[in-house]
RNA sequence: GCGGACAUAGUGUAGUGGUUAGCACGCAAGCUUCCCAAGCUUGCUACCCGGGUUCGAAUCCCGGUGUCCGCACCA
């Protein structure tokens, strides 16, 4: 799916549109509508309900989304967040202070203070690079974070938090008593975050506030027991810095154990890992020749992190392989840093009495673009004669009890009338569609106030549901389709009979008839998000 | 931030100085008694913002904003 036709597509179902866009708009900030927040919060939830399900000892926490300046001086952000910006007197043009010195021949200017390279500059003192004249600014620090005013005063310094790791850290010394001085101890956060970015882009690909949900891990380094041997025969596609130094563009399928065994790999590392891929694989039903795991070599990973792997996704719609999670190693960094910009020890004893400072596991996940990729990958245009093919000979799957057997044939496949133009449908995950079961009266006036009835029952059960009523039955399963609704119920005539209704599965249009009263119990189970180590539940067929 | 292109109903578009700003889809109301965007009737909605040139600007010029593409950036 291309990205003009997502955007259309998200603007006129009201998936997600550009902020304040009576006034222009707001580069790389964006609306959510109904559609669109309902998706983005079963996205979150199967996220928790998968990620935070890994272990007891997992917690899902809501830090605040402010942090004050002492936070970010101490994570480092303030630092190596920014750089220096500097304007020409004369015509105002803005360059950025390190490449005009950079491209005079200088070296090693990269991560030097906005007051060095001023110094820099005047030595050198570069013309303007479009009108030639000798008159640039002093440099100013551009900080990819917002800055804020806080307090009455406005001489307290605080930050739109750049990242949500912050507050599982600021977390961790009361969540080591809430959690029952355990390690591993995982603290969970699903948030916004804000960064200042100098180019928008790509629409959820590169925002000024987007949503983030990460894992914090805390562990002791020299006992983090993993079952890895559960999990050994997996295969993750992955491409290995070595690798890539010798030009190798392409992943190879390496098992979890020889991950660990030759590929040198930490367990426990390569056991998040196989999770990774089995959340994107079979909870979001990435198609798995899509995936790669990206080790990202020293120059290109933050100094911090010992251990770096972005997931990458390939997505049709940008053109390449895009980074949709990461799974970091970042040692004692976080935990080392704000222990001593807070004077606090962090540092716990755990039950063998042993007192350590925790390693972090960072697993991070970005909601937007998986939200976006949830489009690109599973919308799905289907013109008539593709569709040809499949429509006659499938037969519905066997009928469960609850059918009604003695009623008429209901209309299936084979009784379609002929297709008017290419079909468009979300091919969600059940259990992520913003809504699950439309109930469609057949004839309105005849039917509608029986739906809504239905519609009432069904979300007692606990589903969600909506009765669209306008347009024809049609029209009505185009419009369902196009926002992914995966079960519809129709109502007609039988129904005021005896009590049954057709069911009509999404993807595959298949009808079969079913007793009312067998709906929830036939459609709950299949909108629930997977566990890890549950077994697959999702790969119950389709209604 | 830099360079280039672009900006017209909800969506996609036509319109090169004077148009009641056109078309398609869509959406809404009504008719239609029974399963995949049907038909008929009626209706709805637009020139990104600000300034300038001109008797007259959707159209030309300037500035802003936004989008896309490349570069840069993405501790």
């Amino acid at each position: 799916m291309q990205t003009e036709e997502i955007v259309s597509l998200f603007k006129r179902r009201g998936v997600l549109w550009p902020s304040a866009e009576i006034y222009g708009g707001s580069a790389g900030l964006f609306d959510y509508g109904p559609v669109g927040i309902a998706l983005k919060r079963r996205l979150e939830d199967a996220w928790a309900r998968w990620f935070v399900g890994l272990s007891p000892n997992y917690y899902l926490i809501d830090p605040a989304d402010i942090v004050p300046e002492a936070v970010v001086r101490a994570s480092g952000h303030l630092d190596h967040f920014s750089d220096a910006d500097v304007a020409c007197g004369k015509c105002g043009h803005h360059a950025r202070a390190d490449t005009l010195l950079e491209e005079r021949g200088l070296k090693d200017v990269e991560g030097l203070t906005p007051e060095a390279l001023g110094r820099l500059l005047r030595e050198e003192n570069p013309p303007c690079p479009r009108c030639g004249e000798r008159a640039l600014t002093v440099p100013r620090p551009f900080n990819l974070m917002f800055g804020l005013d806080f307090g009455v005063t406005g001489k307290e310094r605080a930050y739109l938090r750049p990242e949500t790791a912050q507050g599982a850290y600021l977390s961790f010394a009361r969540m080591w008593d809430v959690g029952r001085k355990q390690l591993p101890l995982g603290i969970a956060v699903i948030g916004k975050a804000y960064r200042n970015e100098i180019a928008p882009r790509n629409v959820l690909f590169r925002m000024r506030a987007f949503t983030q949900a990460e894992v914090q891990i805390f562990f002791d380094p020299d006992d983090f027991q993993v079952p890895l041997q559960a999990v050994e025969h997996e295969q993750l596609p992955c491409l290995r810095a070595t690798d890539r130094a010798m030009g190798a563009r392409e992943p190879t399928l390496v098992s979890a154990k020889d991950l660990v065994e030759k590929g040198g790999l930490p367990d426990f590392y390569v056991y998040h890992m196989v999770h990774y891929l089995r959340f994107f694989r079979d909870v979001l039903r990435y198609p798995v020749e899509r995936i790669r795991f990206l080790e990202k070599n020293e120059k290109e990973r933050a100094f911090y992190n010992r251990i770096h792997f972005d997931l990458e996704v390939k997505l049709d719609s940008l053109g390449d392989f895009k980074e949709l999670g990461a799974v970091h190693y970042r040692g004692d960094y976080d935990l080392t840093r704000h222990g001593a910009g807070s004077k606090t020890d962090l540092s716990v004893t755990t039950t063998a009495g042993k007192k350590v400072l925790p390693h972090v596991l960072e697993l991070t996940f970005g909601v937007d673009r998986n939200l976006w990729a949830l489009a690109d990958l599973h919308l799905r245009v289907e013109t008539p004669a593709a569709a040809a093919p499949s429509p006659t000979p499938t037969p519905t799957p066997a009928p469960a009890p609850a059918t009604a057997p003695a009623s008429s044939p209901p209309p299936g496949e084979g009784d379609l009338k002929e297709e008017k133009g290419p079909r468009t449908y979300w091919a969600l995950p059940a259990y992520l569609a913003p809504t699950q079961v439309a109930v469609l009266p057949l004839v309105r006036k005849l039917h509608a106030s029986l739906a809504e009835g239905i519609a009432e029952t069904l979300r007692d059960a606990g589903l969600s549901v909506v009765v669209p009523l306008t347009a024809s039955v049609g029209k009505r399963y185009a419009r369902e389709d196009e926002v992914g609704t995966p079960y519809a119920v129709t109502i007609d005539g039988e129904t005021l009979e005896n009590g049954s209704v057709t069911l009509r599965e999404r993807d595959s249009r298949a009808q079969r008839r079913v007793e009312v009263k067998a709906l929830p119990g036939e459609l709950f189970p299949r909108v629930q998000a997977p566990r890890p180590g549950r077994g697959p539940p999702w790969s119950t067929p389709p209604a």
